[in-house]
DNA sequence: CGCCAGTCTATTGTATACAAACAACAAAGG
DNA sequence: CCTTTGTTGTTTGTATACAATAGACTGGCG
């Protein structure tokens, strides 16, 4: 990460998801470089990784704009995350090692506590959360796999799905939790993959809810 | 396409595809140059590409090899695209325009007429099949979907399934075509995605026959 | 004989200069 | 007044030189 193209790639993505670069804006690769620091070189690099990403969108014409996001992308994008983490759910169950399992158990042990104190300490919950879908993905053994979640999951529109958790919210997510480890313990494919389904749609719903309320959220991350 | 980094994208995609560069094999920056006939940096945003595509693997210490796959890969890369691609089906089934259900219509008929003759014209037969793929991914309306699909189907595990099919097969595929296209006219969701996922399913199988046999693809398509 | 350190080479990363392409604009013709 | 075409400036593409770094090799030491 000490590349000058890494250091540019979070450097972008970090404006664009602050919203210092607007959606739609075009992004000039000499501007960028001056903006970074760096040469055009790593920025060309780290360009075409965000526009991998889906945070930068490229004309025909090879110019890059930030990119925008409509309702319907939105739902586009979660329904493709539950899909595929549906899948890796299912495949988690059979493969999951006794290791994984116990430090699924252990990381919502930690979400546990994370909610349990007043104010929940949101923050905590999160990196907790993304270690807990990290493992499942890695149990389910397939690079594809986590390479297209790792793609979904990086974009705008998924991201910023925190701070709006309620309490309520905070409360299922640990109990689908629970109930994802009991499937794993169970080797029970189908009953991960429902779960998991349900998991990250009530995520899209209380996304979507927080979204029509307006709430500008704080920190961005997943909250699945 | 005019590019000197798409050109040399396509001749390092070829010359993987092609067995000239092996599984595992090096792939150094400067040498590609020379053989590409361009300076390094075309080279290096093709590679990058490769990499995005799961032609190319990087180490941690970015040097770029040539993927191999296992059979464990494969398996996952069909599993995954017919996941997809049977989401693609059930959303374009309620999304599909008239004008693109005709032009299903009249690539598998052109697909029928393909594999009428004797011998069958698998080249043809292949340029329509995928467009007929290609069709269904649009009238899905989901770039994020048409993305990813593009992804698995570039990769080598997935090519390298035409010439091997059958008349029995070829017939099959075209049938199994006729019943996408009359579940689309009646916009049954669930009927266009379950069709599709035993159309992959059975390209899967097709493959996996083929490539016991021993067989040597002659052509690089997909055959679904 | 094996192992570690230092050096050296091979390979990738970055900066910069120049070339090419595109978009915006202006001018001329219908 | 609209369309079309040429010109100009801005932006991206490519080549090349140089810097940094990872791996390989060699020599010395235990």
């Amino acid at each position: 990460m000490s590349r000058a193209s890494d250091r540019a790639y979070q450097h972008i993505r970090s404006m664009i998801l602050s919203g210092k670069l607007a959606p739609g804006e075009q992004l000039r690769e000499e501007h960028l470089a001056e903006s970074c620091g760096v040469s055009r070189t790593p920025i060309r690099e780290a360009l075409r990784r965000l526009e991998a990403a889906s945070f930068v969108r490229r004309t025909e014409s090879q110019r890059s704009f930030v990119a925008d996001w409509s309702l319907d992308d939105m739902k586009e994008a979660f329904q493709l995350r539950g899909m595929l983490e549906a899948h890796a759910a299912e495949r988690a169950a059979t493969r999951i090692s006794w290791d994984q399992l116990e430090r699924l158990r252990s990381c919502n042990k930690a979400i546990f506590q994370s909610i349990s104190v007043t104010p929940p300490d949101i923050s905590t919950f999160l990196d907790y959360n993304r270690q807990f879908h990290e493992i499942i993905v890695d149990a389910a053994k397939s690079e594809r796999l986590a390479m297209m979640l790792a793609r979904i999951i990086e974009q705008p529109v998924v991201l910023r799905t925190a701070q709006q958790y309620d309490h309520e919210n905070l409360r299922r997510s640990h109990h689908e939790h629970d109930e994802l480890i009991a499937a794993f313990a169970r080797r029970d494919e189908e009953w991960a993959k429902a779960v998991m389904t349900g998991h990250i749609r009530r995520a899209f719903h209380a996304y979507a809810d927080a979204h029509a309320h307006g709430g500008a959220p704080e920190r961005d991350d997943v909250a699945a």
